[in-house]
DNA sequence: GTCTTATGAATGAATG
DNA sequence: CATTCATTCATAAGAC
């Protein structure tokens, strides 16, 4: 029932609920159970990105494209037009097209590709990352070789799921919110990588 | 199939690929079979959440003692340390009933009601939040006591934490602390505040 | 038939 | 806002 209220607020344009609004809602909540400001704090957080990375389908259709893997010049315009970060920019990437490319080689692009990314965090609390090199597998379960191409076991591991999603009525959000155009400055920006607009 | 790639390529390090790591998997892996973006991320997450669970559970020598031969059967951490908590019922924050306000007019109200800043004293305000009186307990099992009025579907959405630490075997790293150095600077005035009052 | 496990999915809770 | 971690739900596949 909560779930009923926190969404229709959020449909209704409430996305980001000032601390005031947060604090109105809990009360309200309240009567349903116990729930702290910080919960629909972090509902309303959680629930504006993932609804965002929904909307941006998954697929990526693109196969024939072309490219190397390598490259991999993550051109993200990420630069400070400041004022306003739309960060809703996709990767055009195009792929390489390759068809027959053996898993090996599948996995060795990939690896060169990236890893870029959140280096940052990383350090923080992974250094210790196995050697790569690691020849190391615990249990590695040699599957003979059904070299079809389905794994037995895991098979179609993904079940498709395509569950459509609602489109847009997008928002004129709220009027309320911070905005406040806080100067941010330079955003100088590092190349902040938009995480999954997968869902 | 699609399996031996990922865990080669979780082996060889990605455990989080960000997204464009992301992307370029899948479109991989869609030789094989359709897969979603979501699918892979998911993947790589309970992967890599599983992996480390199974290697938590390595240092514990305790009390598997004789006397379980049932063994390693879900002990796990679910703790339901429900022997004692007692309950009380002082926490009967359950004083709903009759409070059927329509969600609809909770939805109103709240609208119309924020959007003033009340600027004077924002910075200060700290809620009270109330320590949620440690109230009910998750009680994993025995789910069947919904005497409540809760709707067993979207129930008790915020559950509330407050759970006791496990046990510990790295426990703490606060020593590091040293370095803090915030500098939180006063921005003086934004609105933007810190949410971290809920916290 | 039920129980158990493996795993995709989802989401709350942080932290940066 | 982005990212990540921990838990938990649901369900298919096997085991019993």
């Amino acid at each position: 029932m909560q779930l009923r209220v926190l969404e229709e607020l959020f449909r209704k344009g409430t996305e980001t609920p000032s601390t005031s609004q947060i604090q109105k809602i809990t009360s309200q909540l309240r009567r349903y159970g116990n729930v702290e400001g910080k919960n629909v704090f972090y509902w309303f957080q959680n629930h504006k990105a993932r609804e965002r990375r929904k909307r941006r389908r998954a697929g990526n259709i693109e196969e024939s494209a072309s490219s190397s893997a390598q490259g991999l010049s993550k051109a993200k315009e990420t630069n400070c037009s400041c004022g306003e970060l739309t960060e809703d920019q996709e990767s055009e990437r195009k792929d390489n097209e390759r068809r027959n490319m053996d898993y090996l080689q599948i996995i060795s692009s990939i690896n060169t590709a990236a890893t870029t990314s959140s280096v940052a965090s990383k350090i923080t609390q992974k250094i210790i990352q196995l050697p790569s090199s690691s020849s190391i597998s615990p249990q590695l379960n040699c599957k003979e070789n059904e070299d079809d191409n389905e794994d037995p076991r895991t098979l179609e591991l993904f079940p498709l799921n395509k569950k459509d999603d609602v489109g847009e009525e997008d928002n004129n959000k709220g009027l309320i919110s911070l905005s406040e155009s806080k100067s941010k400055k330079f955003c100088a920006n590092e190349e902040e990588v938009s995480y999954h607009q997968f869902f």
